[in-house]
DNA sequence: TGTTAGCACTCGGTAGAATCGAGTGCTAAC
DNA sequence: GTTAGCACTCGATTCTACCGAGTGCTAACA
């Protein structure tokens, strides 16, 4: 299971010089994916100081473990702590105004069930950041039941199907040895509507234990439901643009580790969770515990509903990601999602 | 959308010698992903000839368009018109006793609905092959509606939940401007489900049109279920092992371009869709039409319920593919399937 | 004391030359 | 038709030389 998420070491403030030239770095290597040197650091940023000094400056930067060398005689690479301090100390920005009307575009127009939007917005999410995205939709443990019915397949096989108080809908089969006839099963379904009707997953009803056959299908039905972990089941998880992982690390292996990854799902689920528990917006490399992750770089934003966590939106890219745009994209389709699903009510469809 | 699928050209028969060293080639070459020089080929086949005589062979198998050289003076690599005569070629084979062992043990022990036996058999057949597995799964068309009501979220938000005869269950949100009275869903619910009870998405049902709100409400929600395309929707797709594309190639971009294919469910199930019709059960590089695919090959294997294609299983590799075990592997798993949904109603659960 | 110019040094990357050898195509003999 | 023999091709490998980006150090400077 999911090791639980290091708290972002509180990065002792640099002073001003070594944190622009930190800085510098950073952003730098973001661009160009190439070691940084102390000539071009001393150029770009707008400190008028030597190369040298920005030198020396870098030495005790790596030092204290803010950046690394790949071997002698090559620039400067931010190491993951490095990363921190950038986010950390990262001016909030607002994506750009195109990508704000492509957002409002999106929210102003999609329709469809939950899992949809949940789904188109993944696809969004990866394609305004050209990263890969993960759409968590909140599990329906504490939504209570509004309607709980037995449909008969035929005479052996049943199925269970139950309407959530936030729209979610679940089927279960139940399966008799013996043939049941559709009174019985109407019968059963009125028994199990009135069992279970207002009640919850977390909170699970008492059966009441009769021994007719009617009984019978409504207890295994039952049972068959509250087999169902209410923490875990439900919780969906959406992965949009996993192909944008081949574009981000160049070796096959880092992909194949990665994408393997992603294929489970609540090993994706658990780790935006443990993130998002954390407290911080960003897991940098080997701060989520997972080693095949370690060249990623995860953001999350909760989407709440009434304040509520209702799910979350995820990034996942490599630790040379663009932090700002990628944590811009991320916050304002969380705030849309969230603000999506309070004023449904409101708009006209 | 996808294009037609080439019927694979019916390849002449090549005589006895050159079908040998065709096959020498490709086992060999699919063997160790390198050209294969006429030595190893005259060594390895048992036609007792010498190098050189395969080497001419090999000049017309390759003037016929079976073989190709990447450079003088390096083997010869099996086009995919070469690949497309060995699989047409292939002697049957069965997969090993302990896979044989592992499937029966799967489909013994498998529980739950049928998208999470497709999902679980996804995996199976993928971690089987080690290839890239997608399963697709029949829409509901052609089903018969078992049941539909209409459940109240709130005033203005009721869900049709539609139950059909395969088993599947579709929810679809109808909003209404005004508030409903309760007693209005529940009369429209039972007017629904009159209206719906036995009719399938292919046969849609003319809707009185009276005026009053209750009759508008049931035209809303019957509305918004014909809304579905009866075809396309409710076929679901399960790709297992999507990582293993990563192992397949070794160049970045073509991971990444056979990835963003596997992104886009419709166009996965198109393609697979396009095979089966073909007739043939594999479609090598650019037989199927995808020019991102060109270094793939594909297998399918319908499943047919009563002799009703219900879906297929597929396994997605390159074109030097195991072409024997990952045929039998997907035979194998795709009879068992559709035997798993026959014989649900005798096993005991 | 902090900054800087100067400089020797390191070491990955690139280019060119030499070499190797797997594999070919051709030819002549069987 | 088959095969041994042989010259030839050309990618891959190795080696060397060398370039140059970038460093660390030192000594001079403000």
């Amino acid at each position: 299971m999911a090791r639980r998420v290091a708290k972002p070491p509180a990065s002792a403030d640099l002073d001003a010089r070594k944190a622009t030239i930190l800085e510098a770095v950073v952003t730098e290597h973001i661009d160009t994916a190439q070691p940084v040197g102390s000539s071009s650091v001393a150029s770009s940023a707008d400190l008028s100081v030597s190369p040298a000094t920005v030198r020396s400056e870098m030495v005790a930067l790596e030092r204290e473990g803010y950046l690394a060398q790949p071997h002698t005689s090559a620039g400067r690479v931010p190491t993951d702590k490095g990363y921190r301090y950038f986010v950390d100390h990262l001016s909030d920005a607002t994506v750009g105004s195109a990508q704000q009307r492509q957002v409002a575009e999106f929210f102003a127009h999609v329709r469809g069930e939950v899992e949809d939007v949940l789904e188109q917005t993944s696809t969004l999410l990866s394609e305004m950041t050209n990263y890969t995205s993960l759409v968590v939709g909140a599990g329906h443990g504490h939504a209570t039941i509004l309607s709980a019915q037995l449909v008969s397949l035929d005479a052996n096989h049943q199925l269970l199907v139950t309407v959530f108080s936030d729209g979610a809908v679940t089927k279960h089969s139940v399966f008799t040895p013996y043939a049941v006839m559709p009174s019985d099963v109407a019968e059963a379904s009125r028994q199990i509507n009135a069992l279970l009707l207002g009640t919850s997953l977390e909170h699970r009803v008492q059966v009441p234990s009769r021994t007719d056959q009617v009984a019978s299908l409504v207890r295994d039905a039952v049972a068959t439901l509250h087999a169902e972990s209410p923490t875990v089941e439900g919780e969906q998880v959406f992965i949009g643009g996993s192909s944008r992982v081949a574009e981000a690390f160049n070796g096959v292996e880092t992909v194949r580790k990665v994408l393997a990854i992603l294929e489970q799902e609540l090993l994706v689920v658990s780790l935006v969770q443990d993130v998002l528990e954390s407290g911080s917006s960003v897991a940098i490399g080997s701060e989520h515990g997972f080693e095949s992750l370690a060249s990623c770089a995860l953001i999350v934003a909760p989407v709440t509903i009434d304040g509520q966590r209702a799910g979350a939106v995820g990034l996942l890219g490599p630790t040379r990601m663009k932090y700002r745009e990628a944590l811009a994209a991320a916050q304002l389709v969380s705030e849309q999602l969230s603000r999506h699903f309070i004023g449904e009510d409101e708009r006209v469809q």
